[in-house]
DNA sequence: TACGTACTTGACATATTTGACATTATAGTC
DNA sequence: GACTATAATGTCAAATATGTCAAGTACGTA
């Protein structure tokens, strides 16, 4: 588990350190404090939550965690189909075939954002979708429904609290764009949701 | 392992091993000394206090969630059976209706014990035992199938990495010799690991 | 637009803590 | 006993926490 200093927190944020400190005091940054006269260290996962949630892109270092998308969908070749699409376009991913690959996966690959098909066996999609929006563990990761369903229950999902919804089939170009925006619009919808 | 070196501390916390000797010199943290030079041993019950107070994140290797039991089951009545069972018996428990739910929880509720069913709309039981026995982060975690398929079934299971099976319907004094077996197997197996 | 208020941030100064390095010593292994 | 990995210690440089004050910013109001 790797953890990251106040300083260097200051340093990706592109703020002072007195600055993030009142941050962790505040409570908008979580920390734990070392012994001695209370140094703070930042874990990864709460460190990349507190950037997706303001807005602020990662540094060199950790903008690997941001091309991470995970795929899940039970048909191999649907799945298949949208992790190639998204490889060429340069993100790393990973597909979960069903709800116990996509519960773990989301815990271990730490994905930035998860692509969903609403209709799996066995899975109520609507329920991913509350479960993974109440858990503020997971506040920075993205989902975006890829399903054949009509619009009404693209609705739902967007009213469960889906960020985006795409309906099968789909254009290549459609797919990337709509990925690209998820990520990169964490801030607008960070204060959208705190006004 | 009843004690650690301040090397492993400082590995643990993620902090240079000058900066632990400090914090054991300062009384931070409790320790005793060996002949010789004085090199430092720290018991695993006052790392255990001491990560504990300063909110440090413990390691896996080191998190005793001996005493929690997940159990995955869709059929609500049958899962909550099964829960009230083993709450009597003293263990906390958490349910999964879903393969979703349970791939999350062995993640983040890190139970000693994950009872399941094999046949759960779109979960291959036998994939998920395989899954979890493959992954070494989970090696700590048994399995205690709970299905109410043929014997053959069960064999297919134990083949397949379940630690034990039990066919519904069960005594619910069964279930908890059971469990119980299972987490003290686990007990000596860890202690054999670490030796 | 201009102004006032409330709040946030940066800049210092200062006391502490932590990391890096070199050196010496101990513990574990064979 | 010899060898290797690990640990303790001293020292210095770098990083961090904290208090305080001035500057900057957002925002509502006239």
């Amino acid at each position: 588990m790797r953890t990251l200093t106040s300083g260097e927190v200051a340093k990706y944020c592109g703020v002072n350190l007195r600055t993030v400190i009142r941050w962790i005091e505040k409570g908008h940054l979580k920390s734990f404090k070392l012994p001695g006269r209370g140094n703070n260290r930042i874990q990864l996962q709460d460190f990349l939550n507190f950037m997706a949630e303001y807005g602020i892109p990662l540094p060199e270092e950790y903008r690997d965690y941001s091309r991470r998308i995970l795929v899940v969908d039970d048909e191999r070749p649907m799945a298949n189909s949208i992790q190639r699409v998204l490889r060429v376009a340069g993100y790393e991913t990973k597909t979960a075939y069903d709800g116990f690959q996509a519960g773990d996966a989301i815990r271990t690959f730490l994905p930035a954002v998860m692509t969903l098909d609403l209709s799996m066996p066995g899975l109520d999609g609507l329920k991913v979708i509350e479960y993974v929006k109440s858990d503020p563990a997971l506040s920075r990761l993205k989902i975006l429904v890829i399903s054949a369903l009509p619009e009404n229950k693209l609705n739902e999902a967007l009213a469960a609290g889906a960020d985006d919804v795409l309906s099968k089939p789909f254009e290549k170009d459609v797919l990337i764009t709509k990925v690209a925006v998820l990520l990169s619009n964490g801030a607008q919808r960070g204060r959208l949701e705190s006004v």
